[in-house]
DNA sequence: TATTGTTATACTCTATAACTATA
DNA sequence: TATAGTTATAGAGTATAACAATA
C-alpha cells in the first residue's frame, strides 16, 4: 500500500491525467511524444545536483585540460596546496576518495614535479605531501581558471543566490 | 599575469597567511596537519554539487537495490512511465545519455518485463517505449522510495530551502 | 591489534567509430 | 543526405581483498 495517509498527495509514476485503471487508446495507444515531461525527476535533489555538477564538470574538463588536471587531480592538488604536509589518508577522508585510487594520482603529480613527499614528523608510516613552487604556481593559475569558469556556468544566478546555493548544498553532504 | 586588476582580491592557492615569497620553517617545514582546510573547494559550485549528488546517490543505491534499479535505470524508467511512447533518442536528449549506452539498458528493462517496444506511429526508424503494468507498479513504489530517501538526505533543509535549492540547481543545467 | 600506504584486480560507467535501416 | 537504433570496443572511474611497515 503506497499511501499510508490518503490525505497526503503522492507521485504516481503515471502520465499526467492518467490513472492506474485508465485504458489505452483504441488501436494500441501508439501516440508519439512531442515534448518529454521531466516534472517528477526535477523534484529529486539527487537528479538535479548530478545534472548541475556534470554540466559544470563538462566545461571544467575543457578549461583545465591545459593544466593537465581533471576534477579529482584538481581537488587533490588544491587541498595539498592549502594544507602543506597533509597525508594521503587525510586526503581520502576529506575528499571521499579510496586509498588505492589515490596512489597512482599522487605518483603522477610527483613525477610531474608538482608535489614532494616528505617524512611525517610524528608518524613513521605516514608521508606528508607538499606542493613544489612549480605546483603552487600552477594551482594559482588553475584555481583562477576554475573560479572564472564557475562564474560563467552560474551566470544566471545573482551573487546572493550563488552564496545561498553553496550553503544549501553543504547542508546535504557535510 | 594572474591579476589583471590588482584591486580585485584573488584566491591564492597558498595556505592561509602564507605568501608566495614566504620561506619554509627552519628544519624543512615538516609540520603535521591537524584539521584539513577545504575553504577554497567549498567556494566551487561543481565541487559542492558533486559531493551533494554523490551523498544522495550513495543512499539511493542502497534503498533502490531491492527494485534492481540504479540511478540511470530509475531515471529512464521514470521518464518512460511519464511519457508513454517516448523514443530512445528522446531519452538520450532529455537525460543527457549516449545512444550506445542506452541500448543494453533498454534491453535489460525489456527482458525483465518492465517495458515494451512498440512501432512508432510516424517514423519507421524509431521505436516507442512503454511501461508494462508490471513496470508501472514497480515505479510507483520506486518513486515513493526515492522521494522518501531524498527527504531524509535533505532533512537539514526546510521545505522552502529545498524548493529554492531545486530551482537554483535547474538554473545551472537547464 | 590497528593504521598508513601500497599492489593487484575486477567492475562499472562513459566515450568513440562505424554499421543498418529508414526518412 | 540526415537520423534512429545498434554493435563493438576502448578508456576512465570506482570498488574490494590482501599485503608490508609502523604505531
Amino acid at each position: 500500500m503506497p499511501n499510508k495517509n490518503p490525505s497526503a498527495p503522492q507521485k504516481s509514476a503515471l502520465p499526467h491525467g492518467a490513472t492506474q485503471s485508465a485504458k489505452p487508446v483504441s488501436g494500441g495507444s501508439v501516440a508519439a511524444v512531442d515534448k518529454v515531461d521531466t516534472t517528477y525527476l526535477q523534484t529529486l535533489m539527487g537528479y538535479n545536483a548530478r545534472r548541475a555538477a556534470l554540466s559544470i564538470i563538462e566545461l571544467f574538463l575543457e578549461r583545465l585540460a591545459p593544466y593537465g588536471l581533471k576534477p579529482v587531480d584538481f581537488s587533490v592538488m588544491s587541498t595539498i596546496c592549502h594544507n602543506p604536509g597533509v597525508t594521503s589518508r587525510q586526503l581520502c577522508a576529506t575528499l571521499n576518495l579510496l586509498p588505492p585510487n589515490l596512489v597512482g594520482l599522487i605518483q603522477s603529480l610527483e613525477s610531474r614535479g608538482l608535489i614532494e613527499r616528505k617524512p611525517h614528523p610524528h608518524d613513521g608510516r605516514a608521508v606528508g605531501l607538499h606542493a613544489t613552487p612549480k605546483g603552487q604556481a600552477l594551482m594559482v593559475q588553475a584555481e583562477q581558471t576554475a573560479t572564472e569558469l564557475e562564474l560563467e556556468k552560474t551566470a544566471k544566478l545573482t551573487p546572493a543566490q550563488r552564496k545561498t546555493l553553496l550553503a544549501l548544498l553543504q547542508k546535504i553532504y557535510l
